[in-house]
DNA sequence: CGGATACCTATCCAGAAGGATATATGACTA
DNA sequence: TAGTCATATATCCTTCTGGATAGGTATCCG
């Protein structure tokens, strides 16, 4: 499935398509302006979803994702926002996005959120709707698992993070495998990026 | 050696522990204020060598520096600084401190800059002396060695690298072999650390 | 009490990463 | 032209990672 994801965001943008593409199934274009992403729809085709971020150069208002949308038709356009009001959202929904994200929410849940939109089977949650839903609380990582993420965001091995904690490194092992788990990857490079960019410490 | 590093940038200083202890022969202690450091030297005894931030909290000017050299007497403090001008740089020196350093100088430089001062045999280069003696430049990274990185940095595994750049998985290994040696670094996760914290992409 | 959680340890295994060496080609240049 | 540099590939070997499975203890709570 082809993804274009428009963000000016470099460090977001590309630790979501290295997070995205784990999945050998997703291949993740990139942009880093409306007309960017034009130009990638215009010469490739339209993809099989476009994630726009709301504060992207060129956006001007929402006429930039109408244009986007327009070019994409009929296929589904995602808009992903940091800071998104109720207002925003639902002029979003009706300028043709198909759902409403907030970056707050966790990774797993924004590539259900694709998959699902990919697959049409996909009901809108986005932020500012009632209560939480479909919302950001990001993985609850143990007191341990945080310790040991720390570590391994300070670049140690599973040796040296069993020395720092007194612990024995098939030990530093399992906590390693319960917080790659919980973040959805499966490598600690991709651990820092993540915790990193959700900034989970 | 034990180097006591105060500094109130939690990611400098955690990157700079993991990085400097790498060599098991250091071992480094951390402080985030001017107090805290003191506490640590009254408590622990004088360390090998103090490494100062200029912008830590209960700095007050260069009090907080003549503080610590005291406590160290002594043993020497190195102070390093973001932004230095010739004048606080002698100002220093004149408060005792060994040497000035910058921050935008490379991790390598600085590693040989703390062994030097421990071992006796250091001349000082402070920012903003004569031309560029021993300042700043970051290791020149080959076009393509700089793409890997940026592959590493993305939380890519080598095989993964290989297909993005279309080359042998051999030729990428033998590519991170050179990077990590560039960066004096052993592990793709402390290459992401140290390219981010020096951004050097 | 019984169950749920967090925590710690152990062993096995495949595969990835890291380190060392060797070889080869094109490009730039002293 | 000879030398250097960046690039690319290959092989060998060791260590580390990541994944699976299977135990064990302590604590908290209904």
């Amino acid at each position: 499935m082809r993804i274009l994801f428009a963000d000016d965001h470099d460090l977001l943008r590309d630790v979501l398509k290295a997070y995205l593409e784990v999945d050998e199934e997703l291949t993740v274009e990139l942009a880093s302006t409306v007309d960017e992403a034009l130009v990638k729809i215009a010469h490739e085709g339209p993809f099989d979803l476009v994630l726009l971020d709301y504060q992207i150069p060129g956006m001007d208002g929402l006429l930039g994702l109408r244009r986007i949308v327009a070019a994409q038709e009929p296929r589904p356009v995602l808009l992903i926002t940091g800071v998104a009001t109720e207002g925003t959202a639902t002029a979003a929904l009706r300028s043709g996005a198909v759902a409403v994200l907030s970056k707050t929410m966790s990774v797993e849940k924004l590539k259900i959120a694709i998959v699902s939109v990919i697959n049409g089977s996909f009901v809108p949650p986005y932020p500012g709707s009632a209560g939480q839903a479909g919302g950001a609380h990001a993985p609850t990582l143990t007191p341990r698992q945080e310790q040991v993420l720390r570590c391994i965001c300070s670049g140690l091995s599973n040796k040296q993070i069993a020395r720092e904690l007194k612990l024995t490194e098939a030990t530093v092992k399992m906590h390693v495998k319960m917080i790659f788990a919980k973040l959805s990857v499966n490598s600690r490079t991709q651990a820092i990026l993540i915790s990193k960019s959700f900034n989970l410490l």
